[in-house]
RNA sequence: GGAAGAAUGGCAGAGCUGGUUUAAUGCACUAGUCUUGAAAACUAGCGUACGUUUACGCGUACCGGGGGUUCGAAUCCCUCUUCUUCCGCCA
């Protein structure tokens, strides 16, 4: 785990925290044992009570009552010492992100991600106009309005743009129940307890659009509400792999970012996604993940996209994740590469914190492993497509998009 | 939003005037007997978590969640959540 969680950047000052869990962990047992022995005592002598009232022996009983008051306060200590034993474990384990899987270089940044997958042909060269200035050009794309609605990070979608957003939609959700998926629509708001399942508190806290009037988050991804589905379950083994998909909006305060990372469509509050969800037997979750990469990988074919696959570093992994694959679309104007998927294996992480496990055919229960990847993110995918398929002409439509959008050029 | 009622093991459903309930019973499920095979019948088993034990097992907790009263709570009290019915509002 220390070896683990040193790619992570953890030094040998944090990974003591391990150390303590352990310790505290003991203690845990021991005071449960205590009070389990003292609860076993008050049982047997409220029995005996009970037996002496029926045979009328009330002196004995009142007597017995006695000796309760004492077992009680002892028991008491051992309570208060185990409740506080539990209330740090909790807090401690909290802390402690995925163990990243052997396959994952060390590394600190996105710097220090590793190709796995490049894209093997020349990259386009464009002189062409950034989507900013090409959702302007054919009204298809307002970010004042936005800015007049709601704020900063809420673009309008308008005509041709607005189609080709629902075309895309219903092209992943297409592919993707082709693939054996099922369709999910779920609720947009979680409460607590479903955020927390599926990891994103307490790490993504300052992340999240919260109500606080009813105490509900917004999404920020599809697979929050889609993995939560089977929180507290025990399913069959025969029923896996569970296979899940869903659209749905997803909202992101992205607290701390600037620059030209945020320009235009590259990084908004509000934003489209198509997510695939597995939940599969941990000997073939590594499996599943090359299958779902595979799943995403043909989307971005069928689009004509220029693009690349990483294998995060620890230090650019999501905390929540063992193993993360990246994929990024070549936006040709910016000459900047774009991540619109993410697919990652989370191993037992969030299945432990969902108490989602499957009976084997021995009957003995186990966790299950859960997987999830963006297939795709709409918003970058629409930057890539209007700057990599433009033209003096107009934007052009990939092929397999055209019996969605119902047209094949915005001009 | 207002009023009344309800929440029990995979499902159905008793218990709810506090102490042989270690949660009855039925269905479903699993294994066995019988049968050429199946069905039926019969027999047995059949929840989750934590702790403990080499092991068989044992202890504790859990009857929507949390708290309280009591020697003792599924049963009494408080509170929250959800559901049902009625009223109000409404795509």
């Amino acid at each position: 785990m220390k070896k683990g969680l040193a790619k992570r950047g953890w030094d040998t000052s944090k990974t003591e925290v391990l150390d303590q869990i352990i310790s505290i962990d003991d203690t845990r047992k021991k005071m449960q044992t205590l009070s389990d022995a003292e609860l076993a005592k008050i049982n047997t002598l409220s029995t005996q009570i009970g037996d002496l009232f029926k045979s009328g022996n009330r002196d004995e009983a009142e007597n017995l009552k006695q000796g309760i008051a004492d077992i009680k306060a002892t028991n008491e200590t051992y309570l208060s010492q185990l409740k506080e034993a539990e209330a740090q474990l909790e807090a401690m384990l909290l802390t402690v992100p995925n163990i990243p899987h052997l396959s994952v270089p060390s590394g600190n940044t996105d710097a220090d991600n590793e190709v796995y997958k490049d894209w093997d042909k020349t990259l386009p060269v464009v002189d062409g106009k950034p989507h900013w200035d090409l959702g302007t050009q054919y009204n298809i794309l307002d970010f004042e309005l936005g800015n007049k609605i709601t704020g900063a990070g809420f673009p309008v979608f308008r005509g041709k743009g607005s189609r080709l957003q629902r075309a895309l939609i219903n092209f992943f959700l297409d592919e993707s129940t082709r693939a054996g998926y099922e369709e999910i629509v779920p609720p947009l708001l979680v409460n607590e307890s479903t955020a927390r399942a599926t990891g994103q508190l307490p790490d993504k806290d300052g992340q999240m659009y919260y109500c606080e009037r009813d105490d509900l988050y917004l999404l920020p991804t599809a697979e929050v509400p889609i993995t939560n589905i089977y929180r507290g379950d025990i399913v069959d083994e025969a029923d896996l792999p569970l296979k899940m998909t869903g659209y749905t909006p997803c909202f992101r305060r992205e607290a701390g970012s600037y620059g030209s990372d945020v320009k235009g469509l590259n990084r908004v509050h509000q934003f489209d996604k198509i997510e695939i969800i597995q939940v599969t037997k941990p000997e073939h979750s590594y499996q599943t993940l090359e299958e779902m990469l595979n799943h995403v990988e043909q989307l971005l074919i069928k689009l004509e996209l220029p693009y690349r696959i990483l294998r995060l570093c620890g230090g650019d992994l999501g905390y929540t994740s063992a193993l993360t694959f990246d994929f990024e679309v070549y936006a040709a104007a910016q000459q900047k590469w774009l991540e619109v998927s993410s697919v990652s294996n989370f191993e037992t992480f969030q299945s432990n914190r969902l108490k989602l496990r499957y009976k084997d055919n021995s009957g003995k229960k186990q966790l299950a492993h859960t997987l999830n990847g963006s297939a795709l993110a709409l918003a970058r995918i629409i930057v890539a497509l209007l700057e990599n398929h433009q033209t003096p002409e107009g934007i052009i439509i990939p092929a397999a998009l055209r019996p969605y959008t119902g047209f094949d050029m915005i001009n």
